[in-house]
DNA sequence: TTCAGTTAATCAGCACACTGACTATTTAGG
DNA sequence: CCTAAATAGTCAGTGTGCTGATTAACTGAA
């Protein structure tokens, strides 16, 4: 039986782990704005008037998605967009006062949710979440763009 | 500064999480067969002859997604669909002989794709990371369905 | 037997997420 | 100045993932 068990497999674990977040998330926080949505309002109450490509960067999501997140928040509008005088290709993000409002009551919600979620975890056990994680996902995205080409049948590392 | 750090946000860390494992197995797995699809075929190896549903429980997808899957899976001629004559609300799922050999190609790769995704970790720190994530995500997913009703679940909302 | 409840699957609708091709604009080189 | 490269954003296409409504088939009770 040349089966694997999936609970070996490092995708199948972020994906539950996501799953896991997109449903507490929907019970504690909002059934309106979803997790990257807030990512977004977040990320322009720290630095007004990003550019959407900057926005992508500091949440970590491509072009096409961040065009499609701040389509939603403008038509909900809690957001604002307007063309840089400065270079006529940009997108100036602002949020409007009912974005700011948002955000704030959603970062209240977020911290308990957060809380909850790590719950089962020790104090300790959950700053161990955070670092091994990150460095996974920092490792893998090192990959992304190394001098020497990854694709290769190498038989060992 | 009411704006939050997206690096303690477990779910910003899950998201990313799940964007790394993705862009490694496509560099290192297949770029056709994507995770969730080896993970339907790698059921069907060890139990053929399942439900929909009940794939969809093993491998953690509801049932519309599965469905999906499992339509693209047959698109593709790695697998077949026969209604259950004992049932014919069901459908029995079974790997065409393509399929089999596509799973046993891949399942190899996929070991090796694990090994270089969880290289950052030494290995007591590979056993931790998989127990931690586990142990939040099965806690989230108890939250979903409980043997007893929610304290906090009241009225509102 | 009939009818009400349950269950398996589909469908419509929404949202995230990526790639590759394209448009518009800016910038750099000659 | 003019053109070529680079950059910001859009668009089309594919795939994952959820909910709620619907359809078809089975099951159990009156």
């Amino acid at each position: 039986m040349a089966a694997v068990d999936l609970n070996t497999h490092p995708g199948h674990l972020a994906r539950r782990l996501q799953q896991a977040h997109y449903l507490l998330w929907n019970a504690m926080v909002s059934e309106e704005i979803t997790s990257p949505q807030f990512a977004v309002l977040n990320t322009l109450v720290a630095e007004p008037g990003l550019d959407q490509r900057t926005v992508g960067e500091r949440v970590g999501l491509d072009r096409s998605t961040v065009a499609e997140v701040i389509a939603r928040l403008i038509r909900r509008e809690l957001l604002d967009k307007v063309r840089d005088p400065q270079d006529g290709r940009r997108f100036l993000l602002r949020l409007t006062d009912d974005g700011v409002r948002t955000q704030r009551r959603l970062a209240v919600r977020a911290a308990r949710m957060s809380q909850v979620f790590l719950a089962p975890l020790s104090g300790d056990e959950q700053t161990l979440f955070f670092d091994l994680i990150r460095r996974v996902a920092d490792a893998a995205e090192g990959l992304r763009n190394p001098a020497e080409p990854l694709a290769g049948r190498g038989a060992s590392t």
